[in-house]
DNA sequence: GCCGTTTTCGGCCCGACTGTTTTCAGTCG
C-alpha cells in the first residue's frame, strides 16, 4: 500500500491547479483542482478507506475524473498526469507565483518569451531592463516586480496574530482621527481569528467628500513604508513591519455589505453569492440587489443580510465554508464560547521551572483577571533544558500551593505537571507521583522525527495512561517556523474520546495547537477541551484570548471547555472529591 | 474539472485597481 496522506494528495492537486493555470487551461477546471485540494485537506475521514470503498467520488466537488486521479495517487503513490504536467515547466517556476502582480498569464509570458523560470532569473532580467519592452509589461511593472522580489527577501509573507493585531489596532486608531468617519472595523482574516495573518483589511464608512482626506490619513500613517495602490475607494500600503494593509472606504449604507464581503473567507463568500443567486438576488460589497431590476435590498447590519438570504447570523470566526452555511440554513449554529466565559486556566509555568514569575505572582495575576482558579503545570524531570522538576521539587511545590490555597478566600491553585511523553509513550514519573497531582498535561518535547505511525502510537499510549488529564500541544507545531511532528490527529482524537481524556488548545500565538479544523472534529467526537495559555509569565495568561478565537473557529460552546466551568465542577471533573 | 427536482449541456461570484493600453487584460481578494 502506498504511503501518501491527505496533506500530500492536497498539495499535489493544488500544484496541478497551478500548472493548469500556467498552461492557460479553462479557469473553471483549475478551480476544480483547487477546490478538491481544499476538500481533501479538510476531510476527517480516512482517505485510504474512502478510496477503497469508492466513496471518494461521492464527496462534493470530486467527480469522476478527480476521483480516479485521487484513487491512483492513494493506491500507487504516483500520478502520470501530474508528472507530465510537471515536466512542462521547471520546478522553480512556482517561486514566481509569490510575487505580487505576477499571475499565471504573466509568468507564462515571461517563461515563453524570455525563458524566465526562477526568482533569480527574474531579478536578473529586471536589472537588465528586459521587461520594459515585453508586451503587457513596462517600466512600471518591472520596477514593481523588483520591489516584490526585495520584499520577499526581506519579509516572510505571513505574520503571527499579536503582530497583526497590534498593526491593525494602531492603524485603525490613526485613521479614526480623520474627519467624517461613520463606522469602522477590522475585516479579513484578523476578524475571522485565523491562526496566522497574511494582510490586514480595514473598512471605513464615510460621506464621499470626506473620503480623500481619510485616504490621505491612511497612506501618511507613520508606520507606512510604501504605498502600493491609492484609489478612490481602496488603498494599499506596506508597513515598516512588512505587513500589507488595505483600506476600503464605502458609503455608510454599504458598510454591512462591505464588512461581510471583506471579512471573507473567499470560499464562504463564493457560497453566499450562490445562495443569493438562488434567491434571485445579487450580493456584492455594495449591497444586495434584485436580479430582475437591480433594486437594492436595504440591510442595516450583517445579521440583516443573512436573514434576507434565509440564514441566521454567522459569527466571523465560522466563515470558512466549513459547514457553517448548512448549519445556518437549519438554524443549527453553535452558541460560541467567549473570553468572559473562562473561569480559570491550566498549563502555566512558574519559577519552579522555566517561568519568569512565582506561584504567588501567577495566582495574583489570575485573580486580577477575575478567575476562580489556576492550574500550574511546570516542566517535568526529563525537560532538563527547562529546569524540569524532580520529585523533591514537586513535593516542595505542593507544600507551597497548599499553604497559598489556605490563605485564599475564593481562589484555588491546582497542582499539576507538564509531563514529557517519552519515546515509548510512557510519562516520566511513576504512577504514585503522578497520582498525587491534581492534573497531568502530557506533552511531547523530544524525538520529533519519528514516523507518523510511531508518533501516533506513542501519543495514544500517553492518552491511555490513567494519570493523563490533558494532551498538551498535540502536534508541537510552531507557526511560521516549524511544522508539527507527523501524527494522525484523527486517531489521536478518537483515542482521547475512547479514554475520556481532554485535549488542550495551546493558546500561545506561535502554537495555537490543536488546530481549529481539528477542534471541530474533537467536538464532534465529544472530546473536552482546555483553553490553556502555556504561560511563562503573568502577561502570558492573556494569550488565552487567542485560544478562545481558535475555540470559536472550532465551533466550541461553553459546555465543551473545561476551564469555562465553575470551580466546583472542575474539582469534580479532575476527580478531586 | 463539477454539477443538476427547470438542465447531461452550459453554466460556474464579482468588482477595484494597475499598467498597459487607446478600450482592456491581468491580478487580487
Amino acid at each position: 500500500m502506498a504511503l501518501i496522506n491527505k496533506k500530500e494528495v492536497a498539495s499535489i492537486l493544488e500544484e496541478i491547479g497551478t500548472l493548469l493555470e500556467l498552461k492557460g487551461e479553462n479557469p473553471f477546471k483549475t478551480r476544480a483542482y483547487f477546490n478538491a485540494a481544499r476538500t481533501i485537506s479538510g476531510l476527517t475521514g480516512d482517505l485510504q478507506q474512502l478510496v477503497e470503498s469508492g466513496e471518494i467520488g461521492k464527496v462534493k466537488g470530486i467527480g469522476k475524473a478527480l476521483a480516479e486521479k485521487i484513487t491512483t495517487l492513494v493506491t500507487t503513490g504516483e500520478l502520470a498526469y501530474y508528472e507530465e504536467l510537471k515536466a512542462e515547466f521547471p520546478p522553480t517556476i512556482f517561486e514566481l507565483m509569490n510575487i505580487p502582480g505576477l499571475g499565471p498569464k504573466k509568468i507564462k509570458k515571461l517563461y515563453e518569451t524570455l525563458g524566465i523560470s526562477s526568482l533569480i532569473e527574474l531579478e536578473y532580467a529586471c536589472n537588465e531592463n528586459r521587461l520594459v519592452d515585453l508586451e503587457g509589461f513596462g517600466a512600471k511593472s518591472q520596477e514593481n516586480i523588483l520591489q516584490g522580489i526585495e520584499a520577499r527577501k526581506k519579509y516572510s509573507e505571513k505574520f503571527h496574530l499579536p503582530v497583526a493585531e497590534h498593526a491593525a489596532t494602531t492603524m485603525i486608531e490613526h485613521i479614526r482621527k480623520a474627519k467624517g468617519i461613520k463606522r469602522s472595523d477590522i475585516a479579513g482574516s484578523l476578524r475571522r481569528k485565523k491562526e496566522i495573518i497574511g494582510d490586514i483589511d480595514i473598512l471605513v464608512s464615510a460621506a464621499q467628500n470626506d473620503t480623500p482626506a481619510i485616504m490621505k490619513k491612511f497612506v501618511s500613517a507613520p508606520e507606512v513604508e510604501r504605498v502600493i495602490a491609492g484609489g478612490k475607494t481602496k488603498s494599499s500600503v506596506i508597513l515598516k513591519s512588512g505587513i500589507n494593509v488595505d483600506l476600503r472606504v464605502v458609503a455608510d449604507k454599504e458598510f454591512p455589505f462591505a464588512l461581510h464581503y471583506f471579512t471573507g473567507s473567499k470560499e464562504h463568500n463564493v457560497r453566499m453569492r450562490t445562495i443569493a443567486k438562488d434567491h434571485n438576488l445579487k450580493l456584492n460589497e455594495y449591497g444586495l440587489f434584485h436580479e430582475s431590476n437591480n433594486k437594492p435590498v436595504a440591510c442595516k447590519d450583517e445579521k440583516d443580510i443573512l436573514k434576507k438570504l434565509g440564514l441566521v447570523y454567522i459569527e466571523p470566526e465560522l466563515r470558512e465554508d466549513f459547514g457553517e452555511i448548512e448549519a445556518a440554513e437549519k438554524n443549527n449554529l453553535p452558541g460560541l464560547i467567549e473570553e468572559k466565559d473562562l473561569r480559570g486556566t491550566f498549563h502555566c509555568h512558574t519559577t519552579y521551572s522555566d517561568g519568569a514569575n512565582t506561584l504567588k505572582e501567577m495566582a495574583d495575576a489570575a485573580m486580577q483577571r477575575k478567575w476562580q482558579y489556576l492550574g500550574i503545570a511546570d516542566h517535568s524531570k526529563s525537560a532538563q533544558y527547562a529546569r524540569g522538576l524532580s520529585k523533591a521539587d514537586l513535593k516542595k511545590q505542593r507544600k507551597e500551593i497548599n499553604s497559598l490555597n489556605e490563605q485564599f478566600d475564593s481562589f484555588q491553585i491546582f497542582h499539576g505537571i507538564e509531563s514529557d511523553i517519552l519515546a515509548d509513550g510512557s510519562l516520566d514519573y511513576d504512577d504514585k507521583t503522578l497520582g498525587e497531582l491534581d492534573f497531568v498535561v502530557a506533552s511531547v518535547h523530544s524525538r520529533f522525527k519519528m514516523s507518523e505511525a510511531e508518533m501516533t502510537r506513542r501519543i495514544i499510549n500517553a492518552i491511555k495512561n490513567k494519570n493523563t488529564t490533558i494532551l498538551g500541544h498535540p502536534t508541537g507545531r510552531l507557526l511560521l517556523s516549524r511544522d508539527g511532528y507527523q501524527v494522525d490527529l484523527v486517531k489521536i482524537i478518537e483515542a482521547a474520546a475512547d479514554y475520556g481524556k481532554a485535549i488542550e488548545i495551546n493558546s500561545h500565538p506561535y502554537r495555537l495547537d490543536l488546530d481549529w479544523r481539528m477542534v471541530k472534529f474533537a467536538k464532534e467526537k465529544g472530546v473536552k477541551i482546555f483553553i490553556n495559555p502555556d504561560a511563562h509569565n503573568t502577561e502570558g495568561l492573556d494569550d488565552v484570548r487567542f485560544g478562545v478565537g481558535i475555540a470559536r473557529k472550532g465551533w466550541l460552546e461553553k459546555e465543551d471547555v473545561i476551564n469555562a466551568m465553575e470551580v466546583d465542577r472542575v474539582i469534580k471533573y479532575l476527580g478531586l472529591l
